[in-house]
DNA sequence: GCGGTTATGGACGATGTCGTCAAGAACGCT
DNA sequence: AGCGTTCTTGACGACATCGTCCATAACCGC
C-alpha cells in the first residue's frame, strides 16, 4: 500500500503526482489518505523516510562480512549498481530524484537525504577498513576519503545511467575507480606472501 | 527573457512550474508565450536545449588550451565545481535536475541530456590526452575511460553537493579522484627530467 | 500619416488538484 | 442481535492550471 504510493511518487515525482493518482494506485479513498497521513507532503515524508531506511539497510547488508571478501563485496556492490542503473526500465534512484527535486524546498527531505548518503558512505568506509585489514588497500590511505570518492562515483553512475549511458561504460567506470584505489606498498621481495582476495 | 523562464523551471522543476508563473517571471502574457513557443513542453525544450549548449561550451572553454596546463585546467574545473556545488545557495545543475525528473517521460530531453554528458566527457578526454602528451598521466591508460570516471565523479559531486555535503568533503573527493589517476611509469633513474605541471 | 500585419495581454472555459465532510460500511463489544 | 465507535469513501467547494481567443497596441512599408 505504501509501496504503491511510493511507486507513484517514484515515477512521476512529487510535484507531478496528484493525490487522486495515489488514491487510484493504492485503491484507497482520498479521505482515508488524508486521515491516515495528513496530506501529500506528510505522506511523501513517510514514504521517503522508509525508502531511505531500506536503502541504508541494503548497503549495510551488502557491504558487511568477513574481511577476506571485503573487496569482493565492494566490487559487487558497485558493479551491480552499474548494471542496475543502465537498465532502461530502471526508474532511477528515488533518493537521487527526490534530492534533485525537493532538497531546496523541504528541510525534512534535505536532512534525510544527507543522512542517507552519509550512512551509505559510512558503510563503504567500514568495508574499506576491512579491505585494509586484509591487505587489499594501502593501510596508509584514509578510508573515509576513499569512501567519499566511491560514493561520488556511485552517485555519478546513477546520474549517468539515468541519462542513458550504456552498461559497459558504467562498468568500466566502476573498474577504473577501483583500479585507482591505492594498493599496499609492497617491497619487491614480499610480493608472494601477502593476503589477497581470491580470484 | 528566456533566462527568466529557465530560472523558473530551474528552481521549481518542470512539473512544479506553471505557465502563469513563467508569464509573471518573464513579464509576458500567456498568449505571447503560447504564440511564440507552442506550449509548456516546447518552451522547456528550448530553454533546456540552450542550457545544454551553454554547459557544453563552458566545459570546452575551460578544458582546452596548452598541454602544459592541461592538468591544471582539469583540476580547476573539478575543484570549482566542488566549491560551486556545495554552496547552499546553489540550485543544483539544471541538467541533473531535468534528467532526474524528465528523462523517462520525454525523449527529447533524454537524448539531449545524454548528448550533453557525452560532449562534456569528450572535453575531459581531450584534456586528459593533453595531460598524457605532457607526461602528467600514464600514456598507456585509456583517456576515455579515465574521462568517464571523472565525469561520474563530477556528477556525483553534483548530487552530493545538492544533498548538503560540505565543501571540504567535495574538494577531498576531487583530490582523491585526481590522485588515483595513473602516473607515468618512471624508471627510478629518469625521475628528474620528465615534464610536470608547475606548482 | 495610414492601412495592414503582427505581437501582446489578460479574461475565459474546461479541466485538474487539494483538502474537507457527511453518509455509509465495517468492526468490536456486550 | 443491537449498539456505538471507528474507518472508508467518493462527492463537493475552492482554487490552480492549461491553452484559447479576441480586443488592443506596436510595428512596418508606403
Amino acid at each position: 500500500m505504501l509501496t504503491a504510493a511510493r511507486d507513484q511518487f517514484w515515477t512521476t515525482g512529487y510535484a507531478g503526482t496528484s493525490m487522486d493518482a495515489i488514491a487510484a494506485a493504492t485503491g484507497l479513498g482520498k479521505g482515508s489518505l488524508y486521515g491516515a497521513f495528513g496530506g501529500k507532503r506528510e505522506l511523501f515524508h513517510r514514504v521517503f523516510g522508509d525508502h531511505c531506511d531500506e536503502a541504508i539497510q541494503l548497503a549495510n547488508r551488502r557491504l558487511s562480512g568477513a574481511d577476506e571478501q571485503a573487496l569482493e563485496r565492494l566490487t559487487a556492490y558497485l558493479m551491480d549498481h552499474a548494471a542496475f542503473s543502465s537498465d532502461p526500465r530502471h526508474r532511477g534512484c528515488l533518493l537521487a530524484k527526490t534530492t534533485a527535486e525537493l532538497t531546496e524546498h523541504d528541510e525534512v527531505v534535505s536532512a534525510r537525504s544527507l543522512g542517507a548518503f552519509q550512512a551509505v558512505q559510512q558503510a563503504i568506509t567500514a568495508d574499506l577498513e576491512a579491505c585494509q585489514r586484509n591487505g587489499d588497500i594501502d593501510p596508509a590511505a584514509d578510508p573515509r576519503q576513499l569512501a567519499a570518492l566511491l560514493l561520488a562515483v556511485h552517485r555519478g553512475i546513477e546520474a549517468l545511467g539515468k541519462a542513458g549511458t550504456d552498461e559497459s561504460t558504467l562498468r568500466n567506470i566502476t573498474e577504473t575507480a577501483l583500479a585507482g584505489l591505492p594498493r599496499p606498498a609492497l617491497s619487491p621481495a614480499e610480493n608472494a606472501g601477502s593476503p589477497r582476495r581470491s580470484a
